[in-house]
DNA sequence: ATTTATTAATTAACACGTTAACAATATGTT
DNA sequence: AACATATTGTTAACGTGTTAATTAATAAAT
């Protein structure tokens, strides 16, 4: 016999937790995880991740960078960054090799293969965020990145 | 003899994959490890993930879940909430048993330590996010939460 | 009632996130 | 030069994200 349960009291509001469905922390998740259901398959497709993807981009965006920037610019930690390089080198969409001038560094640069990937997924991935931001209102999508940029610096 | 590397050319600006600045799913990824690294220290203090936190503040607003229900509120997939569940029983912050109406589903309900955690941690969470919202501004944070949650609900 | 299809949860396999510890190289100090 | 310190990248260990396959139980269909 189950009866149905009644949540658990907590006592006065100020102990209670926020409300699950008005937190950032999990509005930001929802956000993302929505938007990206969309590249997803088309990544998937392409067999790469979204990681590897912001990699080669960064590197064909960029040229030649070596691992620390690659990792500030797209937001992903050494240790990641670490196997994600290894990853992509083995499958040859890009070369690693010191750097002559610091011995510590590792300079990250696309190669061919890379480049065709690039060119393979680039008009996909610009034609899936053209119709979602064709949707969503382009000002206001100007308005959000604007809103989420100045949570992402607060504390600058 | 390392040259500085200039971009790799890519051909007309179609082509060009979009600035890595202003690309919704690297804003919403910054902005979420922006938010979270306020409250990580606090969850690690404590002793639990900011998931498994998700889970038993859950269990503490809803009562007895199942697994399904809790996946949808805590937007956790149901191969990491067998994990969590697993790892939250085997701590005692939770308890798990079938569903004596559905031999298939699983209900979960929060334990006795599970609501000391809640207990110690909601006030803490509550003062980060109070700082949070002050310091972002209050009225900021519903139309950023209302437009996130337009983002997430786009295709629906 | 037996078969078929659907659903809930788990497991497996791989990739990434996170923190801490570590190795290798550079830099600074004496 | 020798030592201490700082920085770059890697490894280790654990937890989570993601997809696909699997198991167990229910529901639907003859």
């Amino acid at each position: 016999m189950s009866r149905a349960n009644p949540p658990v009291e907590l006592g006065p509001d100020a102990l209670l937790p926020h409300s699950t469905r008005r937190s950032l922390p999990i509005a930001l998740l929802r956000a993302r995880e929505a938007v990206m259901g969309h590249f997803r398959p088309m990544l998937a497709r392409h067999e790469i991740t979204e990681q590897q993807w912001r990699v080669i981009r960064i590197l064909a965006e960029s040229g030649k960078v070596d691992a620390s920037e690659m990792a500030d610019k797209a937001f992903i930690l050494a240790p990641s960054l670490t196997r994600i390089i290894r990853s992509l080198e083995e499958r040859g969409l890009i070369t690693k090799h010191k750097d002559a001038d610091d011995g510590r560094r590792v300079l990250l640069e696309i190669a061919p293969a890379g480049m065709r990937v690039i060119a393979d997924v680039s008009p996909e991935s610009r034609a899936i965020y053209d119709q979602l931001e064709a949707r969503y209102g382009r000002e206001r999508v100007e308005v959000l990145l604007d809103m989420l940029d100045e949570l992402a610096t607060l504390g600058d």
